[in-house]
DNA sequence: CACGCGTGGCG
DNA sequence: TCGCCAAGCGT
C-alpha cells in the first residue's frame, strides 16, 4: 500500500516550489504560511516573502512592521510574528537552523507538525507529520474511531502515523510524509472521496465496509448558547385576525410574530416593547403572558417568552411596512417559522 | 482540552 | 447568503 501511494505522489504531485528546492528556510517558511491556509492563497505571497526574506539572518534584520506588510491578506499574524522572533533568535545563536525535530519544536510558532514536516523534507529526519489531512487519510484508511482532537483518536493516528514511517516511509520521509497529505489535499477530500483514483483504495478499511463518509467522526459540536426571546400576539378586536411581520434575514420573507431577543438581564416584556418599535416601528404594550417554551436552532437553545399585547396608542389606519394582519388559520401557503406555529398553537381559541 | 486567531473558496 | 472549513499554534 505504501509502495502504491509513493508512486501515485510521484506521478500526481503538484509543482509546488518548495519541492523543487527542500532548503529548510524555504520550506519552514512554506509550513509556517500553509498553517490553516491554502496552498493557492499562500503561493504568491510565498514567493513574495522568501524572494524579500532569502535566509533568516535577512528577516531578522527586518522591522516587524515590514514583516507584517509581507504577510498582509494570509491571517493569523501572530503567525509572521512568531517566525520573525525566531529568526530573530537563530541569528543572535549563530543563524543555523536546527537539523532535528526536537530542536525546532523550541522555536516560536513551530509546533509538532511544523517541526517535524520541516525536519523530514528539508533534513530527512523520519519523524511522521499529523495534519488534518493525515488524520483523515488514517482515520480512514485503518477505520480509526472517535473525533479529531479526542486523546484517544490522537493516540492511534499518532501511534500509525509512526508505525507507517517505520514500516515504508524512512526511505524517504519527506516524499512519504508529503504523499500522505497530498493524496488528502487531492483525493481523500472531506466530503466526496475519490475512492476511485485512490491507489490505497484497495486497502481502505473504511472504503470495504462503504463507510468512508463515517471518518473522521464529527467533533460534537460546542454547548448551545442559552437566550431568550420575545413575541407579541396582537388581536384585531372584531374579527380576531392576527398582526404579524415579515422576517429579515435570518428566514428572510417568513411570517413571523414581532418581537426579537432578550438582551442580557432585560425583562422579556422591556424586550418585546423595544423590538416591536425598534425593528417594525410597532409600539406595543405587553399584556398577559403565554405560557414560556423552548425552541432550539443549531447550537441556540432559545426560550420563547410571548405575550398577548395592544398597541400602545390608537390601532394605527396603516401599518408599517412588513406588517399585515392574517387570520389565526391562517391560509395555507403562508410560510411560517416553526416560533410563529409554536406561538400560534398556545393561543385560546377567538 | 477549549478557545481565539484571518482569509478566501465552496456547496 | 451563509455555514464550514484548510498543510496549527500558543495560551
Amino acid at each position: 500500500m505504501q509502495r502504491r501511494i509513493l508512486a501515485w505522489f510521484q506521478a500526481h504531485r503538484r509543482a509546488l516550489p518548495f519541492r523543487d528546492d527542500p532548503d529548510p528556510w524555504r520550506v519552514w517558511v512554506a509550513e509556517v504560511m500553509l498553517q490553516q491556509t491554502r496552498v493557492e492563497a499562500m503561493l504568491p505571497r510565498y514567493r513574495e516573502f522568501v524572494a524579500r526574506f532569502p535566509d533568516p539572518a535577512t528577516l531578522a534584520a527586518a522591522e516587524e512592521e515590514a514583516v507584517l506588510a509581507m504577510w498582509s491578506g494570509l491571517g493569523y499574524y501572530a503567525r509572521a510574528r512568531a517566525l520573525h522572533r525566531a529568526a530573530r533568535r537563530l541569528a543572535r545563536g549563530g543563524g543555523e537552523i536546527p537539523r532535528a525535530a526536537a530542536a525546532l519544536k523550541e522555536l516560536p510558532g513551530v509546533g509538532e507538525y511544523t517541526a517535524a514536516a520541516v525536519a523530514s523534507i528539508a533534513f530527512g529526519e523520519a519523524v511522521a507529520v499529523v495534519d488534518g489531512n493525515v488524520r483523515r487519510v488514517l482515520a480512514r484508511l485503518f477505520a480509526v474511531p472517535g473525533a479529531p482532537g479526542r486523546a484517544a483518536f490522537e493516540r492511534r493516528i499518532r501511534e500509525l502515523a509512526d508505525e507507517l514511517m517505520r514500516a515504508g516511509g524512512a526511505a524517504d520521509p519527506g516524499a512519504w510524509n508529503q504523499a500522505l497529505m497530498e493524496l488528502g489535499a487531492l483525493v481523500c477530500l472531506p466530503k466526496r472521496p475519490r475512492c476511485g483514483e485512490c491507489p490505497a483504495a484497495g486497502a481502505c478499511r473504511a472504503r470495504a465496509a462503504g463507510r468512508e463518509a463515517d471518518f473522521p467522526e464529527r467533533a460534537p459540536r460546542p454547548a448551545a448558547t442559552v437566550v431568550s426571546t420575545t413575541r407579541g400576539v396582537v388581536r384585531d378586536a372584531e374579527e380576531g385576525l392576527l398582526l404579524v411581520r415579515r422576517r429579515e434575514s435570518p428566514l428572510r420573507g417568513l411570517l413571523d410574530f414581532p418581537g426579537g431577543p432578550c438582551r442580557a438581564g432585560e425583562s422579556p416584556r422591556r424586550a418585546l416593547a423595544r423590538e416591536a418599535s425598534r425593528r417594525y416601528r410597532l409600539e406595543l404594550v405587553p399584556g398577559r403572558a403565554l405560557p414560556p417554551f423552548p425552541h432550539q436552532i443549531m447550537h441556540r437553545k432559545i426560550t420563547v417568552f410571548a405575550f398577548e399585547a395592544t398597541f400602545a396608542g390608537a390601532s394605527p389606519d396603516r401599518l408599517p411596512e412588513g406588517a399585515r394582519w392574517v387570520r389565526p388559520d391562517h391560509p395555507p401557503g403562508i410560510a411560517a417559522g416553526a416560533i410563529f406555529r409554536k406561538v400560534l398553537r398556545l393561543l385560546p381559541a377567538p
